[in-house]
This record gives C-alpha cells, structure tokens and sequence, in this order.
RNA sequence: GGACCGGUAGCUCAAUGGUAGAGUAGCGGCCUUUUAAGCCGUGGGUUCCGGGUUCGAGUCCCGGCCGGUCCA
C-alpha cells in the first residue's frame, strides 16, 4: 500500500507512514482501511502528498461519512457571523440584570476551525469566520454521544457549523456553548497555524507561523488564511480602488472598459507580451496601456472618461515591477495638465482619507488634512498639505548643475556620472535626471515641463516649443502618475509616431514602437477637443497608503516563476510552438495554395517530431 | 544583469566534515470553563536538484532551480 503512496514511487515502507512494527487500535484501524491510494492521482504535478497527516484526514473524512455527517456537506444551516454574534451579546450585558448573566438562545456559528483544546470531556474550538473569531464549548452532555464523535473527526482547518447558546465563560470570553455541530468541509491539507498569545503587558500578538515570502506569494490562500494583517491589506486596496472609482464618477467621469487585446500596441513606451489569433491568423498584443482608445472617445464625444484596469509590459521583475499591473487612466476634454494636477491632487488626498479613516474606523469627512502624514519606510509621507511643482530644467540645473538644452554639458555630465553617452541628447539628460535628483522628491513634487523630444504624445508649451506641457508625480524618488496636455494635431503627431518608429529602427530599441497607428491619426483629423489626461499607478498607491515596499505585498496573486522549471525542456517547448505555429500558418487560405508550400509543410512536420 | 543572503519534519528553526535534533503540529493515554491549557507516551526526513572532493557531506567545491535584500 504505502509505495504507491509516496510521490515518485519511493519506497517509503508502510511503516514509515503508521507505525507497522507497533500496535494500537487506531494504527490498527488506520492500516485495516487499506486506503484506496489516494495519492496515486497525486502522483504527477499535484502538491498533495501521502504524508501521515494526509492519512489521518482522509481516515477521518471516511469516519464522518460512516457517521453520516457529510464531509463535503451541499448546504449551511442558518448562521450569524461572529462579530455580528458578539456586538448582540455585548448589547444584550449592558442590559441585563446583575444576579443573571446574559445569554443568547438559539444562535448559530460557521467557519474555519483553527484551534481545539481539549480539557478531559470538554472542549475549546476556536472558530474564525470572516469578521473574526468566536470561541466554542463542547461537550457530550450537550451535544449528545453522535456529536462528540463528529467532534473527534475535526482537523484543524476544517469548516464547521455550531448551534448553540451564546454565553461568557468563566474566564470572561464570548463563547458559544454548542448544542449541536453540523460538519461542513474536510481540509486535508493541513493549514499552517495562527498564533495568538499575550506579551507581559497582557497585549494580544499574532504569531506569524508562516513566514517564508515565497510560500506566501505563491500559495496566498493560506496566507491570507492566517495573517489577518494581509487580508486587511487587500480590503484596504478594495476600499481605495472603489473610493477613486467614486471620486471620479462624483465628478461626472464616465468609466469605460477599451480593449486588452491590441493590433497596435501604443500609448507607452514599453515591450508588449505577443499572442496570437487562431482563427484570424494574427499576432496580438496584450495592452501596453490603453491610452489612446480612451482618447478616440474624446473624439467621439465623451467628456470625461476614465479606466481602471490592467496594462502588461513584457520586462523585468522586480520589488516595484510585475508583469501586469492595475493604471488608472483618465481624459478630460477642454483641460490640460494644469487641471491634471488639481485632479491628482485631490485624489491622492481623498485616497489618503479614506484609508486613515478606514484605520480609526472613522468617516473619510471626518479625516482632517493635517492626518494625512503616511509612514512609507523611512520617511514621512504629507499628503495633506499642496504638492509641490519644479520645473524639469531647474531640477535638472540644481541637482546636475547643466543646462536642459545645452547637449555639451549634458553629455560631459553623463561621462561624469558613468552613464553611457549616446546621440539621443534629450534622453540622455533624462537619465541624468534621473541619476542626479529623484532623491530630492520625498514629499509629493510635480516635475513639470518636460523636454519635447521625450513626450509624443504631449502639447509643447506656447511660448517655448522645446518643452512640452507634462508632468509626473513623484513620493520618496517614486513616480506615482503621469499626465499632459494631450497632443491633438493630427500631422504633427503622425511625424512624431514616424520619427519614434525610425529612431527606434536605428538604435534597435526593443521598447520604441515598431509601428505608427494611423488609425489614432484619423482620430485626431476627425478633430479631438483640447484635453488633459492622466495615468495613475494604483498598485504603488496602495503601496504608499499600505506602508508596503514591495508590489508583491499588494498584489493577491503575484508573478511566480515555476518552481521547478527547466530551461532545456522549456525551450525545446518553445520551438515545438513555433514549429506549430509555422504549420498553421502555411494552411492557412493565403498560403495553403501557394508553390512549394505543402513541402515545406511537411519539413517542418518532421521538424516538430523531432522535437518532441 | 551584478553582489550578498537563504532553501533541513506539516510550520518555525537547530545541528566543528562524524548516529539529522528541538518547539509546535500529529497519533495514543489522563483530565468537564480552557485560551500559546497541562501531564505521560510515541511516530514523522528525497536536508531544493545534479555532479565532485572525502573513509565519511545538511555542512566543503562546481553547476542548476526557486526566493529575498541591495545595486544597475
């Protein structure tokens, strides 16, 4: 029994697994089960292995079925959630009499079991719902001979449902006193464990029994299941998310959904993920952001849109960058970016207010400006008081000392700096910026007035054509938003797009885009409304609000790699997808019939056999 | 991409190159108001993977995988 049992058909003897050599009734009965080998279906790529906690849980999932209490069961009895159990009892004790406790009749409780103290025949479950946890007392006396042997089969993490009285225990907690147990889910899995104990002081702490970053990351259900903090964090982001969705809409802004799958990929500068269309028979590219359709619907007569949703950049992944990541995009017909800024602004504050009053659990009104000081690490964050505004070319003059325009002294800079000095002389200031005075932006700054040459898609100024009406956002050296005057001439944009197009074609710049969208062009002719426009990195909000530095920590389901990966056998995959994807494409209807093809479809057949 | 750190029982962690341990969780026993319950007994290991050095490797060396931190 036990070999087909370990993962990999080791040879783990069954007396690894319970004890063979000694003899008791339960490991009598364990090995009397002879379990059907529950992990053979385990065997290949299933996390689950046959360990004796395993074994022990699947023994129990069949005693509860042999009791006839479903370990699985389809419907949950009438309940009430623990906080709304425990605000009714603590009304119920202001109330009542002195010489007679309170007590509450005919209530009910369902949730994750995730401690048990037995203590001789009675017993102490802890059971935890989502509003928190609620203590039971057990014993055969009030839940009968059939309830206590349900009671023997509960593992830690199952779900249960207890019906009963709602009293305080000697020792002063709110418990419910069962008087019947329904059993609901079996776990068998075992869950890691939460702690709660208290220090000298008599405070409660939450020990974290569960503590390695990637298991959190990549199995997140079980850390959301015992760290109260991080499932706070998520409502927290929820609440934001909603609130800035409220604030815009308060504002009259129309939310709207633009395409994820783009023929295009434009708006940023930035490697997009490539897919492909079966039946269309091309590539496609998830969105780089989706910029420039909320602009054609400007031009189509809508004021004030926005969107909130997901934007994929094929780079790097690190502490601040996920491949998918949550943008708030905004346009505002007849505004420009001076308007942005008053709008960034109130919405980084009523953010800020309504994440301190979710922390006092008081009303986001009822949050005064002088509050809003956000511990970010280090530093003190004040969002409170008016953002600052600098100008590119004198930040770039203080803290680099040159000037913005001067390519001489530029370049000298760079060389000073270590950075590599190459024609692009606007870009190459950029990073000098970059080098030289972020660390300066701690409290909220809008850089303003950028260089033309690096802002496409932006209004240069009317007194000065060098410099183009954007600005972005920075917190602690961090870009929290981008936002312009949004560029409306229909011919100039189409140079620019060429010029990027063919810049990008001379340096072999994998981020430049490789194609001009003449499609936004014809927008633009048929005439947009002067406008302003606004991105938003909502992940790095929440980071700031959160007092979180990793964008792991507010992203429920974070890019992982394989665990086990295996760079040969993933390239080899690799080719036999492309040998695939070169057949489909030599039938289909524009090449199928041409010379030669049906040849060379059958190279490449024995191509792909060969790699597999 | 670079540097550093880490991967050992379900979980948290120990272990001079020399029998892989502890706490907790599990299992069995005692205990009818405990709460990190307690007491007694007891099982549990692919030391991330693959090589190498060695009489002997969790430990040293090489390569790989995954993660963390800092830098670019």
């Amino acid at each position: 029994m036990a070999r087909g049992l370990n993962r990999g058909g080791k040879s783990n003897s069954a007396g690894r697994v319970v004890n063979g050599g000694q003899s008791d009734s339960r490991r009598g009965a364990l090995r009397a089960l002879a379990l059907p080998l529950p992990c053979a279906a385990h065997s290949e790529g299933c996390m689950s292995e046959a360990n004796e906690y395993r074994l022990v849980r699947e023994q129990k999932r069949e005693a509860l079925k042999a009791l006839g209490a479903d370990p699985y069961a389809v419907r949950t009895p009438p309940r009430q959630t623990v906080a709304t159990l425990k605000a009714e009892f603590e009304a119920a004790e202001k109330s009542a009499a002195p010489e007679s406790p309170a007590r509450l009749a005919a209530r009910a409780v369902a949730g994750r079991v995730l401690a048990n103290r037995k203590m001789g025949k009675a017993v102490f479950v802890d059971v935890y719902d989502q509003t928190g946890k609620m203590q039971v007392y057990l014993n055969a006396k009030a839940v009968g001979e059939q309830g206590m042997k349900v009671y023997e089969n509960i593992d830690l993490g199952d779900y249960v449902h207890f019906a009963g009285e709602v009293q305080r225990t000697r020792t002063g907690e709110v418990t419910l006193f069962a008087g019947g147990i329904t059993f609901l889910t079996k776990a068998l899995a075992v869950p890691p464990l939460p702690r709660e104990f208290k220090d000298e002081q008599g405070n409660v702490k939450h020990v974290t029994a569960f503590t390695d970053p990637e298991l959190r990351y990549r199995q997140r259900y079980l850390d959301l299941m015992v760290h109260q903090d991080v499932r706070r964090r998520f409502e927290l982001r929820s609440h934001l998310v909603s609130a800035i969705r409220a604030f815009l809409t308060d504002r009259g802004y129309l939310e709207v959904e633009t395409p994820m799958l783009h023929t295009i990929p434009g708006g940023a500068r930035a490697r997009p993920f490539i897919t492909h269309h079966n039946t269309l028979h091309m590539n496609m590219y998830l969105r780089i952001a989706p910029e420039l359709y909320l602009k054609r619907l400007l031009v189509g007569g809508f004021e004030k849109v926005f969107e909130i949703n997901r934007n994929f950049r094929n780079e790097g992944i690190d502490a601040t960058h996920n491949p998918e990541f949550t943008m708030m995009e905004l346009y505002e017909a007849y505004g420009d970016y001076h308007s942005m800024m008053e709008i960034t602004e109130g919405m980084f504050r009523h953010a800020a207010r309504v994440v301190r009053g979710a922390e006092r659990g008081v009303a986001p009104s009822a949050v005064a400006d002088s509050e809003l000081v956000f511990k970010w690490g280090e530093v003190e964050v004040d969002l409170g008081k008016p953002f600052r505004r600098v100008r590119y070319s004198d930040l770039l003059r203080e803290h680099a000392g040159v000037d913005l325009h001067d390519v001489k002294a530029v370049a000298q800079k760079a060389r000073a700096l270590g950075i590599e000095v190459h024609e692009d002389h606007y870009k190459l200031a950029d990073q000098v910026l970059e080098a030289t005075a972020m660390g300066s932006m701690v409290q909220p700054t809008f850089m303003i007035d950028y260089p033309t040459p690096i802002c496409p898609l932006t209004k240069s100024k009317p007194e000065d054509p060098r410099v183009a009406e954007r600005f972005e956002l920075f917190i602690n050296g961090v870009e929290f938003a981008n936002a312009f005057s949004e560029l409306n001439e229909p011919v100039e944009q189409l140079r620019r797009f060429q010029e990027q197009v063919e810049l990008g074609e001379k340096t072999k710049d994998v981020e430049a885009p490789k194609e001009v969208d003449h499609d936004y062009v014809h927008a633009l002719e048929a005439g947009m409304p002067p406008a302003g426009g606004l991105g938003v990195g909502i992940d790095r909000l929440c980071m700031l609000l959160t007092n979180t530095h990793s964008i792991r920590d507010v992203l429920l389901f974070p890019h992982m790699k394989r665990e086990h990966s295996d760079a040969r056998g993933a390239a080899l995959q690799r080719a036999r997808m492309a040998a695939e994807t070169l057949l489909e494409e030599l039938q289909s209807p524009e090449l199928a019939k041409a010379a030669g093809m049906k040849e060379l479809a059958a190279q490449i057949e024995a191509a792909r056999k060969q790699l597999s």
